[in-house]
DNA sequence: CGTTGTTTATGACGGCGGTCATAGTAGTTC
DNA sequence: GAACTACTATGACCGCCGTCATAAACAACG
């Protein structure tokens, strides 16, 4: 997780991977391309070599990294669950940024959000790449959902507030420096969730 | 609300106003303290003066203002609530942001969230600001619920639980260009903030 | 070996942005 | 009117950053 070999994932990967990670902590606009380039144990030289659309190709590619990362997560929260429930997915959800936060600090944010905080209005491309990310996020969720025993028409429905409240809370926390707001809407929204199973 | 004309506000509330403006659509590493003087149509000699401690000190002026505002905002449509209830107060809370992207466009986020992922591990004074920029916003509206019969102890969680939704709705809902987000949070909440008054 | 295609190295360029230095103007007070 | 304060005007500095140009290594393969 740390630091990235540089073996076990070719460069390109790494850097799509460290770019996340630096957007995370620092926005988009404050994250450069050579610090990606350090920080992937990449040569600079790559950079040109692998994202010839230059750094917003580069943005798009972490962000589209991100949505498939946080979808993929879910379904692994999904079958981790013995008993599988709406509020019990969510606050696995919630724990792991809880997790994170309490481990090793506030430093990181959402890389879908820093990437639509800064570039929605400068870059469409980057927009629709934070939109799939979260359309890719949200539609791990609701099929999760449905598979609880959701109604199909409210699962979109409920997957968009947990992914919205979520991210709120992740900003407030980070804000704060506490997990507070976390633990709150994940208290908060958990009987709302499973009332929605029939 | 446009352009701000130079009479009404000295200049320096002006590029206050101007820095929230232009944080909340391209974030703060993109917003340049010439490019704020322009917009305020205020000299860029006033910058250094009226802001010795630099770009750092608009910024958390501007997030300050953004929390004030947000927290009479609040107060103003409670005071406006024919009949005050929760799930109405966080429709007029969503409200002004679909009403704003309807009529518009997406161009803006929330600047306190903006400052956050672009600030929160760069600048402790501009987390802070952020920090008290959202309790401020949240005391608002935790009061608000308070004086409808939500118990003490639950009127904060419940403000960080709308809070928490809102500026995720907000982000998915710029991301997505769709107010789609923002209505369905008010939609999914309203029920369960409802039945917080005893 | 030669050739071809992939990857890396490096230096330069041009622009922008925050900050500083310095000086100028305007308004007020003694 | 002189002194003093509040404000404005500019230009320069310096550093960072994205990008480009160019060339070198290096690998695979005929």
């Amino acid at each position: 997780m740390a630091a990235a070999e540089a073996s076990r994932y070719g460069a390109r990967e790494r850097m799509v991977f460290s770019a996340a990670q630096l957007i995370r902590r620092d926005g988009v606009a404050a994250t450069g391309m050579r610090e990606v380039a350090v920080h992937a144990h990449a040569p600079r030289g790559s950079l040109q070599h692998y994202f010839p659309g230059g750094k917003e190709q580069l943005v798009n590619e972490a962000v589209g990294w991100a949505g498939r990362y946080a979808g993929k997560r879910v379904d692994r929260f999904l079958a981790a669950l013995s008993e599988p429930t709406p509020s019990g997915l969510f606050g696995e959800m919630v724990r792991q940024w809880t997790d994170e936060y309490t481990a090793v600090g506030f430093a990181g944010g959402c890389p879908v959000a820093a990437a639509t905080v800064d570039c929605a209005e400068t870059s469409a491309p980057t927009r629709e790449a934070a939109s799939a990310a979260f359309a890719d996020w949200s539609g791990s969720v609701a099929r999760a959902l449905t598979g609880m025993g959701v109604p199909q028409e409210r699962a979109g429905a409920l997957a968009t507030l947990m992914i919205s409240a979520l991210e709120g809370a992740i900003l407030v926390a980070r804000a704060e420096r506490d997990v507070r707001a976390l633990t709150t809407v994940a208290r908060e929204l958990g009987p709302l969730l499973d009332a929605a199973v029939r």
